[in-house]
DNA sequence: GCGCAAAAAATCGTATACAATTTGACCATT
DNA sequence: AATGGTCAAATTGTATACGATTTTTTGCGC
């Protein structure tokens, strides 16, 4: 009956805000598997907090998509279905280019240089094996997304994308082979080059295609788990 | 120290959700002015229910962007500034027009039914006069654009419409000038006319305008209240 | 051994209790 | 009168308590 363990950060006293983004990186990282139950009792027993804390925190993860509360039964790590898998992917279609044009009206050399310096980073990630290396790889291939609509300088735009790359990071991680996603971060390359040349059409065109890249590298066949309590009502 | 009154439905039992929802109708309808505190207390004894629904509903709103929690204080109608107002309207030039080219795809006779149908009842509520009317206003102005983006079928971006309506709504209440808004209406019967008439650019580019009219109408100079917290850091 | 009902345990929903912090008032001092 | 300081009241932060619901276990008959 225990639920899947969080890393617990001994002793040190720790806020909702802590444990909300505790449990999203672990969400996010994949520790936690989408349908895993998070007890209130439990969760708040490793964090040393009373399950007010917990609830407060799982409620905002809820808002954010990442859990789902079922009424009297608890709190459960989303388990994305396929169909809200494509509308989180249709959804940065339609706002990414937007950003991207936003982002590079405010980019100078400086921030293309973080862009670059970004990619490296991920880069030499990738160059790893196993488990870890994946999980790494996924959150770099976010944080270039995410830095881009840092870029924006627009808090409303930059909230949706956290929302719609942690999302999607789950989906990739539920549906995701493990195989192909390297071809991405060539294009995270591309994008920046084409920001850099002025081209922004190109750049747009680019970043659609590297969505589309993304969701074609899922396989999104049903029952790839306990879909079950999704198949039937919630 | 008495806090603003939210209408309370006498007697029967409510939940987080209804909280939440009354508190924000009475937010977006300007029934609460920004800025105004709203004690857990207080809050509570009105709806007849303890402070721990009362913090719930608030965090959500929070998240929403329509209260502001602050740390110690309590919770206040937010009081957006200029400068998030700027960047809500930012973000719906960004999404609006993918959203209607989106809601376009999906959209059979019936659903322009819906629409022209609204956007009759958005008319006969502008003809009247004073607050009541000017309140229906930018509702029935914000339930246009709401329809568009259910009809997209992306629960996704119809969430974020939802927060980016509700917050223009705020936004509007408390900049907008009373007078000029009445061409918004027209704006929509155009857009949809072009959406009759498969002319997607030129829905688009209508729509984009149409929130420019906005925008324009507002009168964004600062202290319009006591903006000193924000003034300075929180 | 299998199915089913009832009891027991676990878990969530909500209220309340208590500690920590802020707010406001009152008074002393300059 | 203005400034500053201390204490009381009010308000939020967190934990705990208790009732309601769900889940599991138990035990009985077949």
């Amino acid at each position: 009956m225990k639920t899947a363990a969080v890393p617990a950060d001994d002793q040190i006293d720790i806020s909702t805000q802590s444990i909300r983004d505790s449990i999203r990186d672990a969400i996010v990282d994949r520790r936690l598997a989408p349908g895993t139950k998070l007890s209130e009792a439990d969760v708040g027993a490793l964090f040393n907090v009373s399950r007010t804390l917990v609830r407060a925190a799982l409620q905002a993860l809820a808002y954010e998509g990442l859990v789902n509360v079922e009424k009297n039964r608890g709190a459960f790590v989303a388990y994305p279905s396929p169909e809200e898998a494509r509308q989180i992917f249709a959804t940065r279609r339609l706002i990414e280019p937007g950003i991207l044009r936003e982002a590079a009206k405010h980019m100078g050399p400086s921030h293309l240089q973080h862009l670059r310096q970004l990619l490296m980073e991920e880069g030499r990630l990738m160059a790893e094996r196993g488990q870890t290396a994946r999980r790494a790889e996924i959150k770099a291939s976010g944080d270039f997304h995410l830095m881009l609509a840092s870029m924006t300088g627009n808090a409303v735009m930059q909230r949706f994308m956290d929302e719609l790359v942690a999302r999607s990071s789950l989906v990739i991680a539920l549906y995701g082979q493990s195989a192909i996603s390297s071809c991405g971060h060539q294009e995270h390359h591309d994008i920046v080059t084409a920001i850099e040349n002025g081209d922004l059409d190109r750049a747009c065109h680019l970043m659609i295609h590297h969505i589309d890249h993304i969701e074609a590298d899922l396989d999104m066949r049903e029952n790839k788990g306990s879909d079950l309590r999704e198949a039937f009502g919630l």
